[in-house]
DNA sequence: GATTGTAGGTTAAGCGCTTAATTTAACTAG
DNA sequence: CTAGTTAAATTAAGCGCTTAACCTACAATC
């Protein structure tokens, strides 16, 4: 059996109240007596239960994680960074993968605040406000990677998605692709929104245009529904020379169509990515794609959000990343 | 504040054990009273506290997951299969990343037992038997794609890694590569291990041999380290003509070292990789892999720990699934 | 009509810990 | 020598829940 602070007690001669402010560092406590309990703690492996003490107002040191999915390696390198911070300061993360589905989501937060974490770092879309508000009620709350779909005030560590759109487009127009076409996640999802409108917008600025038709969502299985929408794409009549995909697994989904269609990339068609995940660097060819700097964004959104739980004053409302084009293969010149 | 057993059972006008039974599903309480009750809970917005119930001897419905790196392609695949089954079975999951640290592992087991989850899925190294065997002890394990380094009857989800191995010698053998290489994760790692023991044995067995010149390992940064041994295997005297890599993270370490020797693939190096993570399918060349049915390890472990941790008999002791072995473009008949 | 059952509750202890309030002992000052 | 301080430790209540044991009507049995 565990030991619990009454063996340490018993143990140690003392009352279960002197255990307790060794183990806290609080209280009045001679050093004689500390260095005896402290060895008595020792000896019966004593470790204090996390659940006991949460019952009695201390925090439970675990924190949630919303992401669509782990298994995404965009997140995967996400909930790493976050992992690592968070063991640094002294949480743990319990992970949540949504598929981005609004129902799944809120089973997930509802359980969260049950297991009582101390605070929660949201990387998927929250599209029910009012769930929202309600939760930061509750419970401190820092948005990753994903804005919250509501004009409340928040913690959000994320990138410039409009930025990172305009910077596909540029790239593009700088290689004279001009008909071109947008492989997107599905419209709940604000980063897809956001960088579609910096693509558009730049494009629009040169003087050229973006028709509706010419941007494709996918809902679920992104590498499949991807290469589909993708498929769709490039047989539309006026075949367009440049594909900017909303992240990378889509990118790779657009790679598959094309090389079924027997289209050379970038040769025939140009395909631009975004997150610049270990995928970019392996495909074949390797992808010219937006990065975000996802280990930093891990990093701050922990220690953004530990700081508010802690009580201190949020640093920054909103930390706005830069993101940066790493142009690689699958961007050329247009023929 | 969020409402609690006490607040239900006064609006309700009963005795919180009344509240508790209605909750639980227990004891005697007449429907009028039980719908009464859920009213109120309904109209509170109650939710029981897992801690609490914790407390109290009940479970805390959370498992930890031990993996080398959640980043890893192949372990946030598992991460994901053992994600989707624990909450089907209403469990929650901590994750931590060890890096196959000892160090690591240890910190993170000790802080699982203090936050009191009921199990424990490992799929790193455990190389500490005295720690392993006390471990189990306190708590149900569940060992996935790991050997446990113990003769402990231990529950196990596992890839046949010998047999892994095998193949991967035996498809080198077909296309007539005789001069052969590993690249390998350090001799910690059990699956790295049994891997080169099919490896070489299946080439012992057709008169070849695996020099121990010829085996590279790696200890930390897969990717990195993997090319930079695989730039020292490919330009030892009398260079390889495959390289068989324990992971598909080694194989495109090894797959951009043969690119910057300027060697072609699978021309002049033929490659197989382990895993068949998404990685493999998207490479250039596409990665001849051995397979590992991930999300099925995943599933097994989960439904493995839950009937050990609900106290039903182990169904079995030792699943063995098999690993096979997907051709794609990295390898080819020697010239 | 006394006995036995039983459905439908309630009481109260206890899970392992924290902490405010209190007690005790030792020491200082006048 | 006594009142007043202070340091060191204890007492006891409480966190939100579970559960065994107990109580109370009321109905059924002979």
């Amino acid at each position: 059996m565990k030991a619990t602070i009454y063996d340490v007690a018993r143990e140690a001669g003392v009352s279960i109240a002197a255990v307790s402010q060794v183990i806290n560092g609080k209280g009045k406590i001679s050093e004689e007596r500390r260095q005896e309990i402290l060895q008595v703690m020792e000896r019966l492996n004593y470790r204090p239960s996390v659940i006991a003490a949460a019952l009695t107002g201390k925090k439970t040191y675990t924190i949630g994680l919303l992401v669509p999915d782990i298994s995404n390696p965009f997140f995967s390198e996400i909930a790493r960074a976050v992992e690592d911070q968070g063991d640094h300061r002294g949480y743990s993360i319990i992970m949540c993968s949504t598929d981005n589905k609004m129902e799944r989501a809120e089973r997930y937060l509802s359980l969260m605040l049950q297991k009582s974490v101390d605070g929660l770092i949201i990387g998927t879309g929250m599209e029910n406000k009012e769930a929202l508000i309600k939760l930061m009620k509750s419970i401190p709350v820092v948005m990753v990677a994903r804005e919250a779909e509501t004009n409340l005030a928040m913690q959000t560590v994320i990138v410039d998605d409009f930025v990172g759109g305009s910077l596909a487009a540029r790239h593009f127009l700088e290689l004279k692709h001009s008909r071109v076409a947008v492989l997107a996640e599905k419209a709940t999802v604000s980063s897809s929104r956001e960088r579609i409108r910096g693509f558009r917008e730049t494009l629009v600025q040169a003087g050229h245009a973006l028709a509706e038709s010419r941007i494709k969502a996918c809902e679920d299985d992104l590498l499949k529904e991807g290469k589909e929408k993708a498929l769709e794409l490039l047989q539309q009549p006026d075949r367009p020379s440049a594909i900017f995909c909303c992240n990378d697994l889509l990118a790779i989904g657009t790679l598959r169509a094309a090389k079924e269609l027997g289209l050379r990339v970038p040769h025939d068609v140009s395909i631009i990515g975004f997150d610049n995940t270990i995928l970019a660097t392996v495909t074949d060819p390797t992808l010219t794609t937006v990065a975000q700097p996802t280990e930093l964004m891990g990093k701050m959104a922990v220690d953004s959000l530990i700081q508010k739980l802690e009580g201190q004053p949020p640093a920054e409302e909103r930390v706005v990343l830069r993101p940066e084009l790493i142009i690689r293969q699958s961007t050329a010149v247009k023929e």
